[in-house]
DNA sequence: CTTCGGAATAGGAATGGTTACTGATTGGAG
DNA sequence: CTCCAATCAGTAACCATTCCTATTCCGAAG
């Protein structure tokens, strides 16, 4: 059974990785959004993020958060995903996989079980497009939304 | 061999009979925003289709053109599909299917030949939320674009 | 045909998430 | 330690979209 710090090493350790291979420094705020979105439930907005690295770093900008997120997303170490007429959500697994929004109260999580790969082989085959990236966003309403 | 007067005698009707039961009213501009959408090769952003409105209204605003979109939408006329950093893209088709974006030069075009069933049928399994709606976009390279 | 009330519109201001800009700071290579 | 490029903080700007208000339009009822 692994502890926790071990995992967390391990991770490091990719995302160590990742950083030297790409060019970019992986500087403190960089760690800070990292750690933030680890301590996150749900999928955090680029603004919760920044809140949460505020609490121990007050001096960090917004901008900051922004363009680490940019960052991490480049180097396949954060995931995006966008529903119309709210903040993009971030999180930390980059596997294809799908998300649903709350339409109410905002909540995202994740719908685990569902294959994605024969959709994506499907779409290659069917458009003369280069194709560079699936989004699939699904919206309706949480358990407790659902009541009131 | 129906004539093009035929088929768009068909079109008025079906809009007419979901105006009529949604509630909402048929206006000129409503109807010029329909217009807009049918001349328009590939997907219109409201900023394109508010231009070509304007063409022969140019008293029209560019709130009523969004605001048309939204009832054409809720009435389920026109579909829309928002790609992350670039205005949404609204269309006539509102069948369940796949639209693509070239990264470089906005285009959108369709994807035909998907089967998006399974997919949908699947989603509602394995989510306790009240799925309202599945949105899928694909972001790419069209054949022009890849080769610059 | 006229009147009346609610819906829709024009015009423009406001919003809000995100990006762009600038000068200061930092951190790794030599 | 010094230098240079990358990064950062702070703030202004951007832009798609929504909101606001006075005016206009539409269609139902007389």
């Amino acid at each position: 059974m692994e502890t926790t710090v071990g995992m967390s090493s391990v991770l490091e350790q990719d995302i160590r990785e990742k950083f030297r291979r790409s060019g970019y420094t992986l500087t403190s705020q960089r760690r800070a959004v990292l750690e933030a979105l680890k301590e996150a439930r749900g999928h955090p907005s680029a603004e919760d993020v920044y809140l949460t690295v505020k609490r121990k770093n007050p001096r960090v900008a917004l901008g900051t958060v922004y363009q680490a997120l940019s960052v991490l997303e480049e180097i396949g170490v954060v995931d995006s995903k966008h529903w119309s007429e709210s903040p993009t959500r971030y999180d930390l697994n980059v596997e294809p996989h799908l998300d649903i929004r709350c339409a109410r109260c905002g909540a995202v999580s994740e719908i685990p079980g569902v294959e994605l790969g024969e959709l994506e082989e499907n779409i290659r085959y069917n458009t003369p497009y280069e194709v560079k990236r699936t989004t699939i966003v699904v919206e309706g309403l949480c358990p407790s939304c659902r009541e009131a």
